[in-house]
DNA sequence: TGTACATCAGTGAACGCGCGTTCACTGATGTAC
DNA sequence: TGTACATCAGTGAACGCGCGTTCACTGATGTAC
Protein backbone atom coordinates (compact mmCIF):
# COMPACT_ATOMS: atom_id res chain seq x y z
CA UNK A 1 0.00 0.00 0.00
CA UNK A 2 1.76 3.41 -1.32
CA UNK A 3 1.89 6.67 0.70
CA UNK A 4 -1.06 8.76 0.68
CA UNK A 5 1.49 11.62 -0.81
CA UNK A 6 1.58 11.23 -4.30
CA UNK A 7 4.21 9.10 -5.75
CA UNK A 8 5.58 11.97 -8.56
CA UNK A 9 5.33 14.67 -5.86
CA UNK A 10 8.07 17.17 -7.96
CA UNK A 11 5.59 17.24 -11.03
CA UNK A 12 5.12 20.86 -12.60
CA UNK A 13 2.45 21.53 -14.70
CA UNK A 14 2.62 21.38 -18.51
CA UNK A 15 3.63 24.64 -20.45
CA UNK A 16 0.80 26.14 -22.30
CA UNK A 17 -0.58 24.19 -25.15
CA UNK A 18 0.54 21.06 -24.31
CA UNK A 19 -2.36 19.92 -22.20
CA UNK A 20 -2.67 17.08 -24.18
CA UNK A 21 0.80 15.52 -22.62
CA UNK A 22 -1.37 14.61 -19.52
CA UNK A 23 -3.62 12.37 -21.01
CA UNK A 24 -0.74 10.05 -21.98
CA UNK A 25 0.92 9.96 -18.52
CA UNK A 26 -2.39 9.72 -17.04
CA UNK A 27 -2.32 6.26 -19.03
CA UNK A 28 1.30 5.50 -18.58
CA UNK A 29 0.38 5.89 -15.08
CA UNK A 30 -2.30 3.33 -15.07
CA UNK A 31 -0.07 0.69 -17.46
CA UNK A 32 2.30 1.22 -14.53
CA UNK A 33 0.09 0.54 -11.44
CA UNK A 34 -1.33 -2.32 -13.57
CA UNK A 35 2.04 -4.22 -14.34
CA UNK A 36 2.11 -6.30 -11.13
CA UNK A 37 -1.63 -6.37 -10.03
CA UNK A 38 -2.24 -9.37 -8.61
CA UNK A 39 -5.23 -8.35 -6.56
CA UNK A 40 -8.49 -8.26 -7.60
CA UNK A 41 -9.04 -4.88 -7.06
CA UNK A 42 -9.85 -3.25 -9.93
CA UNK A 43 -8.18 0.03 -11.60
CA UNK A 44 -9.01 2.76 -9.45
CA UNK A 45 -9.22 6.68 -10.95
CA UNK A 46 -7.89 7.79 -7.31
CA UNK A 47 -4.52 5.68 -7.79
CA UNK A 48 -4.05 6.41 -11.39
CA UNK A 49 -4.19 10.46 -10.53
CA UNK A 50 -1.64 9.59 -7.48
CA UNK A 51 0.58 7.94 -9.84
CA UNK A 52 0.51 10.30 -12.52
CA UNK A 53 1.23 13.80 -9.18
CA UNK A 54 -2.23 15.28 -10.27
CA UNK A 55 -5.53 15.87 -8.58
CA UNK A 56 -8.18 13.25 -9.31
CA UNK A 57 -10.13 15.54 -10.87
CA UNK A 58 -7.98 16.29 -13.38
CA UNK A 59 -8.40 12.89 -14.87
CA UNK A 60 -11.47 14.32 -15.97
CA UNK A 61 -9.84 16.79 -18.25
CA UNK A 62 -8.79 14.48 -20.71
CA UNK A 63 -11.79 11.37 -20.34
CA UNK A 64 -15.54 11.64 -19.54
CA UNK A 65 -14.67 9.33 -16.30
CA UNK A 66 -13.28 5.99 -15.26
CA UNK A 67 -14.61 3.84 -18.05
CA UNK A 68 -13.45 5.96 -20.78
CA UNK A 69 -9.89 6.10 -18.95
CA UNK A 70 -9.37 2.28 -19.21
CA UNK A 71 -10.93 2.23 -22.32
CA UNK A 72 -7.84 4.25 -23.10
CA UNK A 73 -5.41 1.92 -21.43
CA UNK A 74 -6.94 -1.18 -22.96
CA UNK A 75 -6.15 0.19 -26.45
CA UNK A 76 -2.72 1.71 -25.31
CA UNK A 77 -1.81 -2.14 -24.57
CA UNK A 78 -3.51 -3.52 -27.09
CA UNK A 79 -1.23 -1.48 -29.53
CA UNK A 80 1.99 -2.75 -27.20
CA UNK A 81 1.09 -6.32 -27.49
CA UNK A 82 0.11 -6.03 -31.14
CA UNK A 83 3.64 -4.78 -31.51
CA UNK A 84 5.39 -7.41 -29.31
CA UNK A 85 3.92 -9.60 -31.58
CA UNK A 86 5.25 -8.28 -34.86
CA UNK A 87 8.19 -7.59 -33.61
CA UNK A 88 8.88 -11.20 -33.00
CA UNK A 89 7.74 -12.61 -36.44
CA UNK A 90 9.75 -10.03 -37.90
CA UNK A 91 12.56 -11.86 -37.09
CA UNK A 92 11.75 -15.01 -38.40
CA UNK A 93 11.63 -16.17 -41.85
CA UNK A 94 9.80 -19.44 -42.38
CA UNK A 95 5.97 -19.69 -42.10
CA UNK A 96 6.07 -22.12 -38.92
CA UNK A 97 9.14 -20.10 -37.36
CA UNK A 98 6.78 -16.53 -38.02
CA UNK A 99 3.75 -18.58 -36.66
CA UNK A 100 5.79 -19.93 -32.98
CA UNK A 101 7.33 -16.94 -33.07
CA UNK A 102 4.20 -15.16 -32.71
CA UNK A 103 2.66 -17.81 -30.20
CA UNK A 104 5.85 -17.33 -27.94
CA UNK A 105 5.33 -13.34 -27.76
CA UNK A 106 2.31 -13.59 -27.05
CA UNK A 107 2.98 -16.16 -23.40
CA UNK A 108 5.82 -14.21 -23.34
CA UNK A 109 3.42 -10.64 -23.07
CA UNK A 110 1.03 -12.40 -20.97
CA UNK A 111 4.07 -13.32 -18.30
CA UNK A 112 5.54 -10.75 -18.34
CA UNK A 113 2.93 -8.39 -17.87
CA UNK A 114 0.10 -10.32 -16.20
CA UNK A 115 -1.73 -7.15 -14.90
CA UNK A 116 -2.02 -5.62 -18.80
CA UNK A 117 -2.55 -8.87 -20.16
CA UNK A 118 -5.64 -9.76 -17.90
CA UNK A 119 -6.61 -6.44 -18.82
CA UNK A 120 -7.53 -7.47 -22.36
CA UNK A 121 -8.23 -10.83 -21.91
CA UNK A 122 -10.01 -11.36 -18.36
CA UNK A 123 -13.44 -10.90 -18.42
CA UNK A 124 -14.04 -9.59 -14.87
CA UNK A 125 -11.16 -6.50 -16.64
CA UNK A 126 -12.77 -6.42 -19.88
CA UNK A 127 -16.11 -6.14 -18.28
CA UNK A 128 -14.69 -2.58 -16.81
CA UNK A 129 -15.43 -1.22 -20.30
CA UNK A 130 -17.71 1.60 -20.35
CA UNK A 131 -19.52 0.94 -23.04
CA UNK A 132 -18.84 -3.07 -23.11
CA UNK A 133 -18.19 -3.29 -26.57
CA UNK A 134 -17.09 -6.64 -28.32
CA UNK A 135 -15.11 -7.19 -30.42
CA UNK A 136 -12.91 -4.02 -30.13
CA UNK A 137 -10.84 -3.44 -33.14
CA UNK A 138 -7.68 -4.05 -31.28
CA UNK A 139 -8.61 -7.58 -30.37
CA UNK A 140 -9.85 -8.48 -33.61
CA UNK A 141 -6.48 -7.07 -35.38
CA UNK A 142 -4.58 -9.15 -32.68
CA UNK A 143 -6.71 -12.54 -34.10
CA UNK A 144 -6.51 -11.50 -37.35
CA UNK A 145 -2.78 -11.51 -37.21
CA UNK A 146 -2.65 -15.23 -35.76
CA UNK A 147 -4.88 -16.22 -38.47
CA UNK A 148 -2.93 -15.33 -41.40
CA UNK A 149 0.02 -16.81 -39.66
CA UNK A 150 -2.25 -20.30 -39.87
CA UNK A 151 -3.06 -19.60 -43.30
CA UNK A 152 0.56 -19.28 -44.36
CA UNK A 153 2.04 -22.64 -42.42
CA UNK A 154 -1.31 -24.06 -44.61
CA UNK A 155 -0.67 -22.57 -47.81
CA UNK A 156 3.47 -23.38 -47.66
CA UNK A 157 2.70 -26.92 -47.20
CA UNK A 158 3.58 -27.37 -43.58
CA UNK A 159 0.20 -27.75 -41.57
CA UNK A 160 -2.53 -30.16 -43.21
CA UNK A 161 -5.37 -27.91 -44.38
CA UNK A 162 -8.41 -27.54 -41.92
CA UNK A 163 -10.68 -24.98 -41.18
CA UNK A 164 -7.95 -22.11 -40.57
CA UNK A 165 -10.37 -20.31 -38.51
CA UNK A 166 -11.19 -22.90 -36.23
CA UNK A 167 -7.56 -24.05 -36.04
CA UNK A 168 -6.67 -20.27 -34.93
CA UNK A 169 -9.54 -20.55 -32.51
CA UNK A 170 -8.53 -23.51 -30.67
CA UNK A 171 -4.17 -22.57 -30.57
CA UNK A 172 -5.65 -19.30 -29.15
CA UNK A 173 -7.28 -20.82 -26.69
CA UNK A 174 -4.31 -23.11 -26.03
CA UNK A 175 -2.09 -20.17 -25.71
CA UNK A 176 -4.43 -18.74 -23.19
CA UNK A 177 -4.74 -21.56 -21.13
CA UNK A 178 -0.82 -21.61 -20.73
CA UNK A 179 -0.84 -18.03 -20.03
CA UNK A 180 -4.02 -17.84 -17.31
CA UNK A 181 -3.60 -20.45 -15.34
CA UNK A 182 -0.18 -20.53 -15.15
CA UNK A 183 -1.28 -16.91 -12.94
CA UNK A 184 -3.69 -18.75 -11.74
CA UNK A 185 -2.06 -21.71 -10.05
CA UNK A 186 1.84 -20.96 -9.44
CA UNK A 187 2.00 -23.97 -7.59
CA UNK A 188 1.28 -26.53 -10.10
CA UNK A 189 4.45 -27.84 -11.75
CA UNK A 190 3.49 -26.24 -15.40
CA UNK A 191 6.34 -27.96 -18.28
CA UNK A 192 8.35 -24.97 -19.82
CA UNK A 193 5.89 -22.59 -21.98
CA UNK A 194 7.98 -23.89 -25.10
CA UNK A 195 7.24 -27.44 -24.55
CA UNK A 196 3.39 -26.38 -24.11
CA UNK A 197 3.44 -23.91 -26.90
CA UNK A 198 5.12 -27.35 -29.27
CA UNK A 199 2.53 -29.05 -27.82
CA UNK A 200 -0.27 -26.66 -29.40
CA UNK A 201 1.54 -26.27 -32.82
CA UNK A 202 2.01 -29.65 -33.25
CA UNK A 203 -1.80 -30.97 -32.27
CA UNK A 204 -3.96 -28.11 -32.69
CA UNK A 205 -2.08 -26.68 -36.09
CA UNK A 206 -0.46 -30.04 -37.25
CA UNK A 207 3.03 -28.79 -37.72
CA UNK A 208 5.51 -31.64 -37.62
CA UNK A 209 8.07 -30.96 -34.63
CA UNK A 210 11.48 -31.20 -35.21
CA UNK A 211 13.91 -31.19 -32.00
CA UNK A 212 16.08 -28.35 -31.97
CA UNK A 213 19.39 -28.13 -30.36
CA UNK A 214 17.75 -27.75 -26.83
CA UNK A 215 15.30 -29.80 -26.75
CA UNK A 216 15.77 -32.69 -24.72
CA UNK A 217 13.55 -35.65 -26.17
CA UNK A 218 13.60 -38.72 -23.91
CA UNK B 1 -28.12 -2.87 -8.33
CA UNK B 2 -30.16 -4.16 -5.58
CA UNK B 3 -32.37 -2.35 -3.25
CA UNK B 4 -30.85 -1.36 0.36
CA UNK B 5 -32.89 -3.45 2.15
CA UNK B 6 -31.64 -7.66 2.25
CA UNK B 7 -32.89 -9.50 -0.24
CA UNK B 8 -33.76 -12.28 2.77
CA UNK B 9 -35.79 -10.30 5.27
CA UNK B 10 -37.69 -12.44 6.29
CA UNK B 11 -35.46 -14.36 7.66
CA UNK B 12 -36.13 -15.77 11.31
CA UNK B 13 -32.91 -16.78 13.63
CA UNK B 14 -31.58 -20.37 13.66
CA UNK B 15 -33.18 -22.34 16.63
CA UNK B 16 -31.00 -22.72 19.39
CA UNK B 17 -28.05 -25.24 18.67
CA UNK B 18 -28.38 -24.94 14.99
CA UNK B 19 -26.03 -22.15 14.60
CA UNK B 20 -24.13 -23.54 12.24
CA UNK B 21 -26.90 -23.45 9.58
CA UNK B 22 -25.94 -19.75 9.11
CA UNK B 23 -22.80 -21.04 7.88
CA UNK B 24 -23.66 -22.52 5.07
CA UNK B 25 -26.19 -19.86 4.19
CA UNK B 26 -23.75 -17.28 4.48
CA UNK B 27 -21.38 -19.61 1.62
CA UNK B 28 -25.17 -20.03 -0.45
CA UNK B 29 -25.65 -16.42 -0.69
CA UNK B 30 -22.15 -15.92 -1.70
CA UNK B 31 -22.42 -18.36 -4.25
CA UNK B 32 -25.68 -17.22 -5.44
CA UNK B 33 -24.12 -13.69 -5.76
CA UNK B 34 -21.31 -15.20 -7.89
CA UNK B 35 -23.65 -16.75 -10.29
CA UNK B 36 -23.65 -14.34 -13.14
CA UNK B 37 -21.18 -11.86 -11.95
CA UNK B 38 -19.64 -10.20 -15.07
CA UNK B 39 -18.01 -7.26 -13.23
CA UNK B 40 -14.53 -6.70 -11.28
CA UNK B 41 -15.50 -5.93 -7.90
CA UNK B 42 -14.65 -8.04 -5.63
CA UNK B 43 -17.32 -10.30 -3.34
CA UNK B 44 -18.13 -8.29 -0.95
CA UNK B 45 -19.21 -9.41 2.75
CA UNK B 46 -21.84 -6.95 3.13
CA UNK B 47 -23.58 -7.85 0.45
CA UNK B 48 -22.98 -11.81 1.44
CA UNK B 49 -24.70 -10.79 4.42
CA UNK B 50 -27.48 -8.41 2.63
CA UNK B 51 -28.19 -11.92 0.62
CA UNK B 52 -28.69 -14.21 3.66
CA UNK B 53 -30.46 -11.64 5.22
CA UNK B 54 -28.37 -11.05 8.01
CA UNK B 55 -26.09 -7.93 9.94
CA UNK B 56 -22.84 -7.67 8.24
CA UNK B 57 -20.66 -8.62 11.86
CA UNK B 58 -22.50 -11.63 11.81
CA UNK B 59 -20.92 -13.16 9.17
CA UNK B 60 -17.55 -13.22 11.98
CA UNK B 61 -19.50 -15.52 14.14
CA UNK B 62 -18.19 -18.40 11.05
CA UNK B 63 -15.64 -16.84 9.81
CA UNK B 64 -12.51 -14.91 10.82
CA UNK B 65 -12.98 -12.53 8.25
CA UNK B 66 -13.50 -11.67 4.35
CA UNK B 67 -10.82 -14.17 3.72
CA UNK B 68 -11.62 -16.92 5.30
CA UNK B 69 -15.02 -16.87 3.88
CA UNK B 70 -14.22 -16.45 0.11
CA UNK B 71 -11.85 -19.42 1.16
CA UNK B 72 -15.17 -21.73 2.22
CA UNK B 73 -16.61 -20.49 -0.46
CA UNK B 74 -13.99 -21.55 -3.07
CA UNK B 75 -13.85 -25.31 -1.33
CA UNK B 76 -17.88 -25.75 -1.83
CA UNK B 77 -17.28 -24.76 -5.26
CA UNK B 78 -14.56 -26.82 -6.30
CA UNK B 79 -16.45 -29.57 -4.48
CA UNK B 80 -19.25 -29.03 -6.72
CA UNK B 81 -17.75 -28.75 -9.99
CA UNK B 82 -16.27 -32.00 -8.83
CA UNK B 83 -19.53 -33.64 -7.94
CA UNK B 84 -20.13 -32.47 -11.90
CA UNK B 85 -17.12 -34.30 -13.32
CA UNK B 86 -17.40 -37.69 -11.63
CA UNK B 87 -21.04 -37.82 -12.49
CA UNK B 88 -20.46 -37.16 -16.00
CA UNK B 89 -17.72 -39.46 -16.57
CA UNK B 90 -19.62 -42.09 -14.69
CA UNK B 91 -22.09 -41.67 -17.65
CA UNK B 92 -19.93 -43.28 -19.72
CA UNK B 93 -18.34 -46.64 -20.14
CA UNK B 94 -15.41 -46.15 -22.69
CA UNK B 95 -12.30 -44.67 -21.19
CA UNK B 96 -12.14 -42.00 -24.44
CA UNK B 97 -15.80 -41.26 -23.75
CA UNK B 98 -15.12 -40.79 -20.05
CA UNK B 99 -12.84 -38.20 -20.59
CA UNK B 100 -14.95 -36.76 -23.17
CA UNK B 101 -17.89 -36.38 -20.69
CA UNK B 102 -15.12 -35.07 -17.83
CA UNK B 103 -13.57 -32.31 -20.61
CA UNK B 104 -17.36 -31.52 -21.26
CA UNK B 105 -18.55 -31.52 -17.89
CA UNK B 106 -15.17 -29.27 -16.99
CA UNK B 107 -16.52 -26.53 -20.18
CA UNK B 108 -20.56 -27.15 -18.88
CA UNK B 109 -19.48 -25.63 -15.70
CA UNK B 110 -17.23 -23.05 -16.36
CA UNK B 111 -19.71 -21.90 -19.35
CA UNK B 112 -22.93 -21.87 -17.05
CA UNK B 113 -21.64 -20.60 -13.90
CA UNK B 114 -18.88 -17.67 -14.90
CA UNK B 115 -18.84 -16.42 -11.67
CA UNK B 116 -17.97 -20.09 -10.19
CA UNK B 117 -15.47 -20.80 -12.70
CA UNK B 118 -13.70 -17.30 -12.60
CA UNK B 119 -13.30 -17.59 -8.38
CA UNK B 120 -11.59 -20.91 -8.73
CA UNK B 121 -9.27 -20.09 -11.82
CA UNK B 122 -8.98 -17.01 -12.24
CA UNK B 123 -5.78 -15.64 -10.92
CA UNK B 124 -7.94 -12.17 -9.63
CA UNK B 125 -10.73 -13.86 -8.03
CA UNK B 126 -8.05 -16.73 -6.55
CA UNK B 127 -5.70 -13.74 -5.58
CA UNK B 128 -8.24 -12.89 -2.59
CA UNK B 129 -7.78 -16.24 -1.05
CA UNK B 130 -6.09 -16.06 2.23
CA UNK B 131 -3.86 -16.93 3.07
CA UNK B 132 -3.02 -17.42 -0.85
CA UNK B 133 -1.55 -21.33 -0.81
CA UNK B 134 -1.25 -23.13 -3.87
CA UNK B 135 -1.76 -25.46 -5.12
CA UNK B 136 -5.09 -26.43 -2.72
CA UNK B 137 -6.39 -29.64 -2.71
CA UNK B 138 -9.43 -28.64 -4.15
CA UNK B 139 -7.64 -27.89 -7.28
CA UNK B 140 -5.11 -30.77 -7.22
CA UNK B 141 -7.79 -33.35 -7.17
CA UNK B 142 -9.70 -31.65 -10.10
CA UNK B 143 -6.26 -31.93 -11.64
CA UNK B 144 -5.52 -35.62 -10.80
CA UNK B 145 -9.21 -36.57 -12.16
CA UNK B 146 -8.17 -35.69 -15.70
CA UNK B 147 -4.45 -37.31 -15.35
CA UNK B 148 -6.23 -40.45 -14.04
CA UNK B 149 -8.65 -39.91 -16.96
CA UNK B 150 -5.82 -39.12 -19.92
CA UNK B 151 -4.06 -42.28 -18.89
CA UNK B 152 -6.92 -44.76 -18.76
CA UNK B 153 -6.76 -43.96 -22.55
CA UNK B 154 -3.02 -44.45 -22.74
CA UNK B 155 -3.11 -47.32 -21.21
CA UNK B 156 -6.26 -49.32 -23.27
CA UNK B 157 -4.15 -48.18 -26.38
CA UNK B 158 -6.90 -45.34 -27.02
CA UNK B 159 -3.98 -42.68 -27.16
CA UNK B 160 -0.48 -42.95 -28.25
CA UNK B 161 2.11 -43.40 -25.15
CA UNK B 162 3.20 -39.93 -24.08
CA UNK B 163 4.14 -38.21 -20.71
CA UNK B 164 0.67 -38.07 -19.52
CA UNK B 165 1.49 -35.08 -16.99
CA UNK B 166 2.44 -33.25 -19.65
CA UNK B 167 -0.52 -33.93 -21.81
CA UNK B 168 -3.26 -33.40 -19.81
CA UNK B 169 -1.48 -30.07 -18.34
CA UNK B 170 -1.87 -28.47 -22.04
CA UNK B 171 -5.37 -30.48 -21.73
CA UNK B 172 -6.46 -28.35 -19.00
CA UNK B 173 -4.69 -25.18 -20.50
CA UNK B 174 -6.92 -25.87 -23.72
CA UNK B 175 -9.88 -26.19 -21.77
CA UNK B 176 -9.45 -23.08 -19.97
CA UNK B 177 -9.03 -21.21 -23.01
CA UNK B 178 -11.76 -22.53 -23.94
CA UNK B 179 -14.08 -21.85 -21.29
CA UNK B 180 -12.22 -18.11 -20.72
CA UNK B 181 -11.83 -16.90 -23.79
CA UNK B 182 -15.45 -17.15 -24.33
CA UNK B 183 -16.19 -14.85 -21.96
CA UNK B 184 -13.96 -12.50 -21.86
CA UNK B 185 -15.07 -12.34 -25.92
CA UNK B 186 -18.31 -13.04 -26.05
CA UNK B 187 -18.65 -10.96 -29.80
CA UNK B 188 -16.11 -13.56 -31.62
CA UNK B 189 -17.47 -15.82 -33.62
CA UNK B 190 -16.34 -19.18 -31.53
CA UNK B 191 -16.75 -22.38 -32.68
CA UNK B 192 -19.10 -25.22 -30.75
CA UNK B 193 -17.77 -25.96 -27.53
CA UNK B 194 -17.90 -29.55 -28.87
CA UNK B 195 -15.75 -29.21 -31.59
CA UNK B 196 -13.11 -27.44 -29.64
CA UNK B 197 -13.21 -30.31 -27.42
CA UNK B 198 -12.86 -32.72 -30.18
CA UNK B 199 -10.10 -30.94 -31.54
CA UNK B 200 -8.44 -30.82 -27.95
CA UNK B 201 -8.58 -34.21 -27.42
CA UNK B 202 -7.76 -35.23 -31.33
CA UNK B 203 -4.23 -33.00 -30.93
CA UNK B 204 -2.82 -32.74 -27.59
CA UNK B 205 -3.93 -36.35 -26.35
CA UNK B 206 -3.58 -38.17 -29.80
CA UNK B 207 -7.60 -39.44 -29.88
CA UNK B 208 -8.84 -40.88 -33.12
CA UNK B 209 -12.06 -38.84 -34.04
CA UNK B 210 -15.01 -40.96 -34.78
CA UNK B 211 -17.82 -38.96 -36.11
CA UNK B 212 -20.93 -39.43 -34.11
CA UNK B 213 -24.84 -38.93 -35.18
CA UNK B 214 -24.28 -35.27 -34.22
CA UNK B 215 -21.70 -34.39 -35.93
CA UNK B 216 -22.05 -32.70 -39.72
CA UNK B 217 -18.27 -33.27 -41.32
CA UNK B 218 -18.05 -30.81 -43.92
C1' DT C 1 5.16 49.94 -24.53
C1' DG C 2 1.71 49.06 -21.53
C1' DT C 3 -2.54 47.01 -20.10
C1' DA C 4 -7.00 44.64 -20.11
C1' DC C 5 -8.64 40.31 -21.21
C1' DA C 6 -9.10 35.45 -22.69
C1' DT C 7 -7.32 31.03 -22.41
C1' DC C 8 -5.13 27.27 -20.42
C1' DA C 9 -3.60 23.63 -16.97
C1' DG C 10 -4.73 22.44 -13.53
C1' DT C 11 -6.44 22.46 -7.83
C1' DG C 12 -9.41 23.05 -3.10
C1' DA C 13 -13.03 21.42 -0.91
C1' DA C 14 -16.67 18.73 -0.62
C1' DC C 15 -20.70 15.22 -1.66
C1' DG C 16 -22.60 10.65 -0.66
C1' DC C 17 -21.52 5.79 -0.92
C1' DG C 18 -20.11 1.05 0.28
C1' DC C 19 -16.53 -1.20 2.36
C1' DG C 20 -14.28 -4.40 6.44
C1' DT C 21 -14.15 -4.50 11.13
C1' DT C 22 -14.97 -3.68 16.28
C1' DC C 23 -17.45 -3.20 20.68
C1' DA C 24 -21.16 -3.46 23.44
C1' DC C 25 -25.59 -5.13 23.74
C1' DT C 26 -30.36 -8.00 23.34
C1' DG C 27 -33.61 -11.39 23.92
C1' DA C 28 -34.90 -16.10 23.52
C1' DT C 29 -33.87 -20.81 25.14
C1' DG C 30 -32.19 -24.24 27.82
C1' DT C 31 -30.19 -26.05 32.48
C1' DA C 32 -28.93 -26.47 37.57
C1' DC C 33 -30.77 -26.49 41.84
C1' DT D 1 -42.66 -26.54 40.31
C1' DG D 2 -40.29 -22.37 40.27
C1' DT D 3 -36.37 -19.45 39.55
C1' DA D 4 -31.65 -17.80 38.89
C1' DC D 5 -28.26 -18.26 35.62
C1' DA D 6 -25.56 -19.55 31.50
C1' DT D 7 -25.58 -20.03 26.79
C1' DC D 8 -26.79 -19.09 22.25
C1' DA D 9 -27.93 -16.55 17.83
C1' DG D 10 -27.63 -12.94 16.52
C1' DT D 11 -28.06 -7.02 16.20
C1' DG D 12 -27.24 -1.51 17.01
C1' DA D 13 -24.22 1.82 16.33
C1' DA D 14 -20.18 3.35 15.01
C1' DC D 15 -15.04 3.77 13.25
C1' DG D 16 -12.04 5.27 9.48
C1' DC D 17 -11.10 4.50 4.65
C1' DG D 18 -10.96 4.97 -0.41
C1' DC D 19 -13.96 5.51 -4.02
C1' DG D 20 -16.08 8.36 -8.39
C1' DT D 21 -17.72 12.69 -9.29
C1' DT D 22 -19.05 17.79 -9.08
C1' DC D 23 -18.52 22.81 -8.51
C1' DA D 24 -16.13 26.74 -7.96
C1' DC D 25 -11.76 28.60 -8.08
C1' DT D 26 -6.44 29.88 -9.09
C1' DG D 27 -2.56 31.53 -11.22
C1' DA D 28 0.42 31.52 -15.12
C1' DT D 29 0.69 32.52 -20.09
C1' DG D 30 -0.40 34.38 -24.23
C1' DT D 31 -3.04 37.98 -27.27
C1' DA D 32 -5.66 42.31 -28.84
C1' DC D 33 -5.47 46.92 -28.85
Amino acid sequence: VPAATPAASARSRNPRGQGERLRQELIDAASQLLVDTRADEPLSLRAVARGAGVAPQSVYLHFAGKGDLVAAVVADRFAAMTRAGDAAEATAGDPVDKLRARCLAYCEFGLRHPGHYRLLFDSRATGQLDPPAFPSPAGAAAYTAFLAAVQRCIQAGRAPADDAAAVTASLWAGLHGIVALRWSKPGFPWPAVGQLVERMLAGLVGIQHRPGPDEHPP
